[in-house]
DNA sequence: ATCGAACTGTACCGAGAGTCCACTTGACCG
DNA sequence: CGGTCAAGTGGACTCTCGGTACAGTTCGAT
């Protein structure tokens, strides 16, 4: 999200640039230290602008995190769809497909920018029911994903250790969301990504055959 | 932290009581949610004698935290050495310890808590140098402690996979703040419990011998 | 020319953080 | 018994921030 504009349609699209400017900020300070008038000087527009395309500070989360859960799903379909198309097999797919997501941080000059969902969980103040429930349906929408993935999976191997489908499922967001905490903490840019291989060795073990295997 | 007055010593001790009904709030909304005037209603004391123990909100968070630091590295001292008692091998120490934390916490009537750090790690306005730089040190910590735990597992069990120490050191804590952020979301209890169990599958997988292996 | 979407600018409100300070209360101490 | 000090009370005030209200402006499309 993106460009409904190409890139010669030079207007501005002030909300889509108050998103752009209050994203980054509520990535680097949280949603409550996000000031309004912050994201206002920044957008070189007035309060009142803010508030035409916002109804409140509410709105603006609401629709930063729709945007954001949006982009995710869009890189991971990007991401495992051209996995996929690399290896027809589904265990390697995936593992495939987790290198790239690491690769792709590793890119990243400052390594994952952070997630609004997360941002979102420990700051319940200004959120009503439907934030709530929107990312909700997020989380339960990526374990469904990958849930779906890994029993692919186990149709073709065996795995080695009995499967908690539900809990491999959220594997993926938990340990992205857990390493971008770590990685605010420490400073370090490649936490997110190390911790990502890590799921993988993970996944390769669980359904590796026991002795060989190369990829 | 905990008890420096017995049960029997009545006295309210004040300090404790502010920081005992600002961290439920906390972990429930986040500090900047946490009003300081919501906080001395439910202590009956007066603003006054909020600032009175505290300078600031900064310095209730710093106590906050530290406090949590400390109880989390207890609890980790506690567990993970009942369960060497139990078992002398270090994989099956460490095995036994992971279940141990899964158990404890399934057996809290509303899951992990949540963790004060990662409630600081988003909200970034209220805190200075110090608190950051006490969450960097207390997360370092655990990636440290982790990491010795596993290279003593190296020693006597070949992985099966090459070993990034660090990384395996910090999906400790991180598994558990990525699972708490799921949990905090998703409003399950048992999230937090069941992605230590998988990480448990992990290490297991990842030292035991490739054929048998029971507990 | 004119209509409406996209603003600007100002004035105002209430909540919450934080400061200052003068005053009280109760325990212990000599 | 009087003094002292930690642990408060309570009120007045300042600033920032979210949010409301609304009157007026700019500008492109029909």
């Amino acid at each position: 999200m993106d460009s409904r504009y190409s890139s010669m349609t030079v207007k501005p699209d002030t909300r889509t640039l108050i998103m752009d400017i209050a994203e980054k900020a509520v990535l680097e300070k949280g949603f409550e230290a996000t000031s309004i008038d912050e994201i206002v000087v920044a957008a070189h527009i007035s309060r009142g602008g803010f508030f035409y395309h916002f109804k409140d500070k509410n709105a603006l989360a609401r629709a930063l995190i729709e945007r954001y859960i949006d982009a995710e799903n869009a890189l991971f379909d990007d991401i495992f769809g051209r996995a996929r198309e690399l290896n027809d097999d589904p265990l390697h797919a995936m593992l495939i497909g987790l290198k790239l997501l690491a690769e792709m941080l590793d890119d990243l000059p400052n390594g994952h920018p952070g997630c609004v969902i997360a941002a979102a969980a420990y700051q319940d103040r200004l959120f009503d029911r439907g934030v709530r429930e929107m990312n909700r349906r997020a989380i339960l929408g990526w374990r469904a994903r990958f849930r779906a993935m890994f029993e692919e999976i186990a149709k073709v191997y065996t795995p080695r250790e009995p499967l908690d489908l539900n809990a491999l499922g959220d594997m993926v967001s938990g340990v992205v969301e857990g390493a971008i905490v770590l990685q605010r903490v420490l400073g370090e840019r490649q936490t997110v990504s190390a911790q990502i291989m890590q799921l993988r060795t993970y996944v390769k073990l669980l359904f590796a055959p026991p002795m060989q295997m190369d990829h």
